[in-house]
DNA sequence: GTATTAATTGAAGAGTTACTCAATCAAAGG
DNA sequence: CCTTTGATTGAGTAACTCTTCAATTAATAC
């Protein structure tokens, strides 16, 4: 088997068989450019925030709380979710930690909110899944 | 233990004590309201979205072709991503699948684009985690 | 036709995730 | 103090996911 970089040597030799050396090399810079897009730890952050919304009982949660617009308690997610206390307060844990909710005390009620996050993203893919 | 619709109840009438039975049955309302918004099935597409980018080599597969801002050969993924060949051939089938990028091929060569979807995406959460 | 190469596919196992159950914490009321 | 109630936590497990390996497809070259 050949390796992923005789490969691509290969395919650049026969994509710009027409052009000149300087071409593979350039293209060979350009790739190394794009390569570098991957060593930002923004991609840990997103990973964090795609994978604690990558779950129905979760996003279920953070859509709630985006279209209320405001703080919702437990006790009322719990009503309008089907899945256990245990299940919601475990999901709505996972959210806060990658702080797509906040959570505050109030009385022995605890009252959670979606973040500027939460709204943005939920917003956004009403936009996108919608005109495809 | 109690039922989670009796907690709810005495969580509206704790709230709204100092109000009168119209507004715990207006609230009331303004939770079926709520939670409506679960029936769409907006839910299942948003899920199938998030799900797609929730993984490191598929993310990173659309990190680089959103980066690229056009067409980029499998072999050139491959020299990219630190993942053997199979793992980003499945990754890129899910992918196409949640529509989030596109397939053409040309001669032997497979080669992939980003969707508006994905470029959305991607470009929201380079806002979003950034100013937190 | 055969050989080679680019890439995909399916099955299977290792690894991860999300739920359940029981125990616990924390606040309020008696 | 003890009890009740709202909610969380941790351990265990069933279910799912991701990668690997081998086989296969599809295109080009000979």
């Amino acid at each position: 088997m050949a390796t992923a970089t005789q490969r691509l040597q290969r395919y650049l030799e026969d994509e710009l068989e027409d052009c000149r050396p300087e071409d593979v090399e350039q293209r060979l810079d350009e790739l190394d450019t794009l390569e570098a897009v991957l060593s930002t730890d923004r991609i840990e952050r997103d990973l964090d925030v795609l994978t604690a919304l990558a779950n129905e009982t979760r996003y279920k949660l953070v859509r709630l709380l985006v279209a209320a617009d405001g703080e919702l308690c437990v006790c009322e997610l719990n009503a309008m979710i089907d899945a256990s206390e245990s299940a919601i307060s475990h999901a709505l844990s996972a959210l806060t930690d990658a702080d797509l909710i906040t959570c505050r005390k109030d009385g022995r009620w605890r009252k959670y909110r979606a973040s500027n996050t939460a709204v943005a993203i939920l917003t956004l893919l009403d936009g996108v899944t919608a005109d495809e």
